[in-house]
DNA sequence: CGAACCGTATTTTTT
DNA sequence: ATACGGTTCG
């Protein structure tokens, strides 16, 4: 036991006290993870089974990371047995084995965000609504809701207040959108991600043998990230824990960030009412972050209403206070957190991946890349645009999914013409009408082609067949052959590979690398499940289920061991990291725009800023421009009222001026007013300046010709006191020109900006008369 | 049917 | 800025 010596006294006592409900409020760096890895320790180390445990996260890093600090105290092999894993792999395992219940085969597909907003708004269409009225987000997010509310289509159409609301925003087919998705899943057999937590709850409410199967099972429930359970999971969790009532959970309310999709920071708040004999244990002693970043964290959270009351500190040093970076324009903004990160690697002899770069949101991210990427500094982009979806990745993995369940309609619709067969949309949607009008798939329509044409051409007809025969000869390799085998036999002869390939452009060649990369992580996958001691055959289907449900996050690979983490605070929560830089701290941006409506709202974008403070361990340095893209255009903005609701105590004075926190006006010597700048600025450019990637097409203004620029810097024709223009920053001046060819700058002053010594070599430019 | 072109919406966060 | 959907033309 020697392990309990590392803990302090309230989270020895939450590690051992292992019977009956525990309610374990944890606040930022309290050693969350490591009470719950000791306690399911402590639980293996007493004799109880590990396939007796059930452990459920947020996330699958999480979840890994858990794992692995569990296999260091108990070894590899008993913390294999584990049932540990986020919500929707664990269910979607229960429910695979017990799919034929609820008429499902147990191959079910996954359908991912994108699979489903494509259906909602195949459905849309299809009702022939306008789609200005019912967009395709809306309508997924009050789908979402409902089910994440047990709420399904029939209970939907007769809820009064559903039905009403839709009614007032003059949106009254929803409801009939939402039965005709469910029909179209099912006749799919397909499941979004939240119809694997209702399937679930719907399963053990129908079942009762089956419920009594896992509430047996499962003799210790414990729970990460509590407060971002929503109803669905908060009721799987109650029905499981009902007989043993070992259930023991996790989290922090001033850390609740997922009320956007469910969330619901009661089921943490009314946890003494579900359990009335439950021990409480609050960690509130931060162990990650210094006095200055938990003192200014708490003074920002202090401003929410809603909370459970605790005290949040720090037996660290005092340390660095935190720091403010004001950038002129975002571009600026990047240089300088590079800049800083540089420097801080050299002063403290840091390692790259201790720092982290956050921001609010996922666009932010291009800033910084370019601005690393200058510097040679390593970093990781961990964002929406994850591998899984790109275009090239999710054309293979659909031709897989329709290996395993033919039915799948989504995944057919998206490659029955790619690579192009000459099968076109006509063909598509009388083949989809035809089976919508059966209830049937899309599969099952084209196999009965020859008793019902569905008013196809017969040359229509027989280019569906090819496809439907090319298909079916991999029907058996899905089973007999390995992953590797299938996808490689797969990827080749349909043609996917050359088709790929392309004209060997630059495009053509990431591609092919990625699909190397899908091939490598399948290999990797089922070497994985060989070192677990699978001995059976791994097949395609054996990979789909277990990529269906993985991020971007989830696929670390040796070579970004020492990389600067670049990723939203959503997915930075749970993670800390020496040095952080919070970025694009302004009005309308952090917090959202979106946000800002209700109380409520702008309470969630507060714990989303606690969040992303309280990552620092050593470190929060906040940055903030005052002019920005955004869509394209340049816009003004003023800093977000966060900085101004830190304690000024907390904040390094040389480093800021927060003074004009809050005004409307721009910073450092900007005469002009906003509104002029930004006219003057995003001025739309001739047409063509654009044309091609690269910024070195320049034309003149007047005569649009095109200036020889063979040294690719821009500046060949440029001379000084020639008036040129820059989208970015207005009309200006060449002051002077230093250097030649590739080295080139242009120093050019600019009119409206008020801003000298900008550095042209890759500005977008011309030349005004 | 498919490539090329044009106009418009998009950007809050994720399993 | 760009990605996507819709339209047009070959």
């Amino acid at each position: 036991m020697q392990y309990l010596n590392e803990l302090s006294e309230v989270q020895r006592e939450a590690v051992t006290t292992v019977n009956g409900p525990a309610l374990i409020i944890a606040g930022a760096g309290s050693g969350k993870t490591r009470v719950l890895t000791y306690r399911i320790a402590h639980l293996l180390k007493q004799g109880v089974a590990p396939w007796s445990i059930l452990a459920l996260t947020f996330t699958n890093k999480a979840a890994k990371e858990m794992k692995e600090r569990i296999s260091k105290v108990v070894g590899e092999k008993t913390a294999r047995q584990l049932w540990m894993g986020t919500f929707h792999s664990i269910f979607m395992r229960i429910l695979r084995a017990e799919s034929d219940k609820l008429g499902y085969p147990n191959t079910f597909t996954i359908y991912d965000t994108s699979d489903t907003k494509s259906l909602i708004n195949s459905i849309i269409k299809e009702l022939k609504l306008d789609t200005q009225t019912y967009k395709v987000n809306e309508v997924y997010g009050r789908i979402s809701s409902a089910k994440n509310n047990l709420i399904t289509p029939q209970a939907y159409a007769s809820n009064t207040q559903l039905v009403s609301y839709d009614r007032q925003t003059r949106k009254p087919e929803i409801a009939q959108i939402y039965s005709m998705y469910m029909q179209r899943c099912y006749k799919a057999a397909a499941m979004d991600f939240d119809d694997l937590l209702l399937n679930t709850n719907i399963l053990f409410r129908d079942f009762s043998e089956v419920l009594a199967k896992y509430q047996d099972k499962f003799k210790y429930i414990l729970v990460d990230e509590y407060q971002d359970t929503n109803h669905s999971q908060y009721l799987i969790v109650k029905r499981l824990a009902t007989n043993h009532q070992n259930v023991c959970v996790v989290g922090d309310d001033a850390q609740s960030i997922y009320s956007f999709r469910g969330a619901k920071i009661e089921n943490i708040l009314n946890f003494r009412n579900d359990y009335p004999n439950y021990k409480l244990f609050k960690l509130e002693q931060n162990y990650r972050s210094t006095q200055a970043i938990v003192n200014a964290a708490n003074s920002v959270i202090a401003k929410n209403r809603r909370q459970i009351q605790k005290v949040s500190f720090s037996a660290k040093d005092m340390g660095e206070k935190l720091k403010v970076i004001k950038a002129y324009t975002d571009q600026e903004e990047g240089f300088m957190v590079a800049s800083a990160i540089s420097e801080i690697v050299h002063r403290d002899h840091a390692l790259h991946k201790d720092f982290a770069i956050l921001y609010r949101t996922n666009a932010q991210s291009r800033i910084f890349e370019e601005a690393l990427r200058k510097r040679n500094i390593p970093y990781r982009v961990y964002g929406s645009q994850s591998f899984y979806q790109r275009k090239e990745i999710r054309d293979t993995i659909a031709y897989f999914r329709l290996m395993v369940n033919p039915n799948d309609d989504e995944a057919l619709k998206r490659i029955i013409n790619f690579p192009t067969r000459g099968i076109g949309d006509t063909t598509l949607q009388r083949l989809a009408s035809t089976a919508n009008e059966k209830q049937q798939s899309i599969w099952v329509t084209i196999e009965q082609l020859g008793t019902d044409s569905s008013g196809l051409k017969p040359a229509a007809i027989n280019k569906v067949i090819q496809f439907y025969n090319l298909l079916k000869q991999f029907g058996t390799i899905a089973y007999t052959a390995d992953a590797y085998e299938a996808a490689n036999a797969i990827i080749t002869s349909t043609g996917l590979l050359r088709e790929f390939k392309g004209d060997g452009s630059i495009e053509g060649i990431t591609r092919l690398q990625n699909i190397e990369g899908l091939l490598n992580s399948i290999k990797e996958f089922i070497e994985s499940r060989r070192e677990e001691g699978e001995t059976e055959l791994i097949t395609i289907a054996d990979y789909l289920e277990n990529v269906s449900l993985l991020t971007d996050a989830d696929n670390d690979k040796p070579e970004d061991k020492d990389k600067v983490s670049i990723m939203t605070i959503h997915s930075a929560k749970g993670l800390e990291f020496d040095y952080v830089f919070l970025a694009g701290l302004e009005e309308e941006l952090f917090p959202s725009h979106m946000s800002t409506g209700s109380p409520e709202e702008l309470e969630e974008e507060r714990r989303l800023f606690y969040v992303a403070i309280t990552r620092a361990a050593k470190l929060a340095t906040i940055s903030h421009a005052q002019v920005r893209y955004k869509w394209g255009n340049l816009t003004t903005s003023i800093p977000s009222r966060f900085i101004a609701e830190i304690d000024p105590e907390w904040i390094d004075n040389d480093s800021a001026s927060i003074n004009q926190i809050g005004l409307p006006t721009l910073h450092r010597g900007i005469q002009t007013n906003p509104s002029d700048f930004g006219k003057v600025a995003t001025q739309k450019p001739e047409k063509g300046m654009y044309k091609g990637r690269r910024l070195s097409k320049l034309t003149t203004q007047d005569t649009n010709e095109e200036i020889d620029d063979t040294d690719n810097t821009g500046l060949r024709s440029l001379k000084e006191g020639m008036r040129v223009y820059h989208d970015r920053f207005g009309k200006g001046v060449v002051v002077s020109i230093e250097g030649e060819g590739q080295n080139a700058k242009a120093i050019v002053e600019f009119e409206s900006a008020g801003q000298k010594n900008l550095l042209l070599k890759y500005a977008k430019l011309r030349i005004l008369g």
